[in-house]
DNA sequence: GTTTGAATTGAACTAATGTTCAGATAAAAA
DNA sequence: TTTTTATCTGAACATTAGTTCAATTCAAAC
């Protein structure tokens, strides 16, 4: 039967997740009870199996979800033609996806493990979908002569990772701001590519 | 009282760390318990007590050898006297380090979490003080003109997290060896700070 | 062979875990 | 108002957790 409007399902599904969000991210997946995500919501253990399954499949939906969002927000980013626009659109685009949501971004990194081995190959699958937009940049650079790159999957992993550490240490109120910060980043990201 | 030679003690707590750590990096901390870690010795769960005062311990334990052995290593290592030399020295280095010991690099990095504030403070200020030693180096390079570094404190998290990188994808039988991954994460990273 | 003392067992304890479900509640439909 | 249906409670279940400790084993010291 369709939801109804007003109807609680509409509320208590998404304070669910926001709360495993919240939890895992600052407690770790095997660390947080389902009775503690309950008491956040302001419900009984036993009513958020309403909305999933179990604990495990939360925490799968968490992801998939987020994995989702990434690809379809890149997709829908303006990239310019050259190879130089594209990278300096993947490199900001990074940094700002991810310091926008530092929780799900924690739990895609963090949490992997704790995924049964079909739902880990699910969410793998679209990690690599996503490694595969930047090595693209890197190849069509490289072919244009814009870029030197020895290894272009060895480039992708490095330069990823590179952008990925900014949650690591950025800060809302610290001494950098965002967008300084993408444009050093950015600066190092183009060095390290350009021929 | 002093140890006896070929006593039991000189056996079962190397064992214990060994066992921790394999069972830690592979299925997270929270998700491993102590009877776990003693059946991989080949020993009862009360047995573990006479080698950790308790779980969280053994982990701090294990982290704090790891940085202690980093910061000795590093130490120890040959850097000569240019900022160039000192920077792929470093480069260098921390991959290799890293490549040795995956496991203990796993935890170093993901189990930060489970200890207490004040064991995690310990850690961290450890590896602040690693850190301090990259950022030196760029700071030198900055001062010989040799680099070209906006913020250098910046550069440094950035190229850590690059090195770093390298254990999330390298594979001792995959299509680069250990050396050539050296080459290439030197050359970008010498290139992302070189004037 | 006996004593000594550390190493280890195995059972026990309390607390907490994920999950289930019969029953209560409350809101929408009739 | 009555019926229906989604939502939620609260107790229960079977496991498992970290930790303790009296009792035992066992190897070295005498």
């Amino acid at each position: 039967m369709a939801r109804k409007r007003g109807s609680h399902s509409d509320i208590t599904g998404p304070k669910v997740r926001t709360a495993a969000l919240r939890l895992f991210a600052r407690h770790g997946f095997a660390a947080v009870s389902m009775r503690q995500i309950a008491g956040e919501v302001g419900v009984q253990a036993g009513a958020l199996y309403l909305y999933t399954p179990d604990k495990q499949t939360l925490l799968f939906d968490l992801m998939k979800e987020h994995m989702d969002e990434l690809l379809s927000a890149w997709d829908h980013t303006e990239k310019g033609r050259t190879p130089f626009s594209q990278l300096e659109a993947f490199s900001r685009f990074h940094i700002r996806f991810n310091l926008e949501r530092p929780e799900a971004i924690f739990i895609a990194y963090m949490e992997l493990r704790n995924l049964s081995s079909e739902n880990f190959g699910k969410i793998e699958k679209l990690r690599k979908e996503y490694e595969d937009k930047l090595e693209e940049i890197l190849c069509f650079g490289q072919t244009t002569g814009d870029f030197l790159v020895p290894d272009t999957k060895l480039a992708t992993m490095a330069v990823i990772a590179m952008l990925t550490g900014v949650n690591t240490w950025f800060r809302q109120e610290g001494r950098l701001s965002r967008e300084r910060v993408e444009e050093i980043y950015w600066d190092m990201v183009r060095r390290s590519v350009a021929k």
